[in-house]
DNA sequence: TAAAGTTGATACTATTTAATATCAACTTTC
DNA sequence: GAAAGTTGATATTAAATAGTATCAACTTTA
């Protein structure tokens, strides 16, 4: 499932879409590939899940992508990974609320040397029902 | 602040937008106004407030309706209402993610006999800062 | 009771936006 | 080292969407 296996061409095709639109959706911060050395891309079985995810979002719930990253920007970041209060302080994702925290590039915090691409407020909570279930989950 | 004195005509004109427009924010979900007995609405001083916030968020911040319809929905109205587990269990709005709670009947429920209207879940998280402000009040 | 305002509804429009196509420069493959 | 694939970027397009105008029926105002 994690194994970055499938280059841009391939992944586009098995998603039903164009090369430009995997990237435009990078670019929006919705998703992460793996990138090689040389930069090009490599996507996963769950990037490719994610895309349908993305999708379906965009084109059937007709939420813009705007939308869906202010969606992503309010998942609880700070209560799934337990940063410190002094880090949440100084965080620009804690502290601000258009882009989720994937999309800021943390210094001299509790995420600096973490992966997003690895993290699970990044990995496990791609849409709507993820983030109310947590929601739900941390307030009982 | 909260005595509704404006009819729509006059709302729509210190809004700086058309009364179909109004219309629509309410179809949407977006706005309660105060109805008489007749059906007319009446606008408060706050609904102004919470008009002007709606366009913001539509036109500049970029997000769309329905975006911010789901947004509206991420509130986490159980933490603040604080209705019991039995409530949560049958609860739409709990259970659900594309609308906001005081868009959904609510029966036989803790908020069955609650006035959305004067209700803090809808008063007092009309946009994304606020809403994730109330989460990390929540999830210290 | 006449004039002005409101109701929900339908029809229309100007913009926006998601999605492509195409590009020259670079990387991989065979 | 030639062919195929990828890079980011710009330009273009088809469709969606926020916003209006307008309507007959109803309510309020004066």
């Amino acid at each position: 499932m994690d194994e970055p296996k499938y280059p841009i061409s391939v992944a586009a095709k098995l998603a039903g879409i164009s090369i430009p639109t995997l990237r435009m959706y990078e670019r929006e911060g919705l998703i992460i590939p793996y990138k090689k050395e040389s930069n090009q891309r490599l996507y996963t079985d769950r990037d490719l899940e994610r895309i349908h995810c993305i999708r379906q979002t965009i084109n059937e719930d007709k939420i813009n992508i705007e939308g869906m990253r202010r969606i992503l920007a309010l998942i609880p970041c700070w209560a799934i990974v337990h940063c410190s209060e002094e880090d949440r302080a100084a965080c620009e994702a804690y502290n601000s609320h258009n882009k989720p925290c994937w999309m800021i590039n943390h210094k001299n915090n509790f995420c600096s040397d973490r992966n997003c691409l690895e993290c699970e407020v990044y990995k496990a909570y791609g849409n709507c029902a993820s983030i109310k279930d947590k929601l739900k989950e941390l307030l009982k």
